[in-house]
DNA sequence: AAAGTGACTGTTA
DNA sequence: TTAACAGCCACTT
């Protein structure tokens, strides 16, 4: 079976090193579904924010800022927080240096970590 | 099956 | 710096 595309955004998503941030496109484009950001946004959506074991959190949109929404049901707060808990500077309004801390992964590396499952 | 929805984006004003 | 808009993808009605 070839992977499904949930799978491909949750493996990318999971080699967001702690500390850094990077955008919904980016990850689309990262996993092979270059445009498809509101899909990740998706993914991440059903996603338990308990579970930390994918760094969900470290996804911001292109703005460089948290997409506040209400129907997240303050899962956007939790992100803030989780977010500064790792030194990264969030302001009230979800805003965050997005240039400084974006992560920006070999290409290639990402592509055998695809590869390899 | 068409229409609505959302954790999106790039362009334009 | 915002804000409105039209495209965008997949899922739900």
């Amino acid at each position: 079976m070839p992977p499904t595309a949930e799978q491909n955004i949750l493996r990318v998503t999971a080699m967001i090193p702690r500390g850094c941030v990077t955008t919904y496109g980016r990850v689309a484009e990262l996993a092979g579904y270059f445009g498809a950001a509101r899909q990740v946004g998706w993914v991440l959506h059903r996603q338990d924010p308990a579970n930390t074991t994918i760094p969900w959190h470290r996804v911001v949109n292109a703005t460089g800022a948290i997409s506040m929404s209400a129907g997240r049901n303050g899962s956007d707060w939790i992100q803030r927080e989780l977010l500064l808990g790792e030194g990264i500077p969030v302001d009230r309004s979800g805003r965050l240096p997005l240039r400084t801390y974006l992560w920006t992964p070999d290409p290639l590396q990402v592509f055998q970590a695809l590869a390899d499952g």
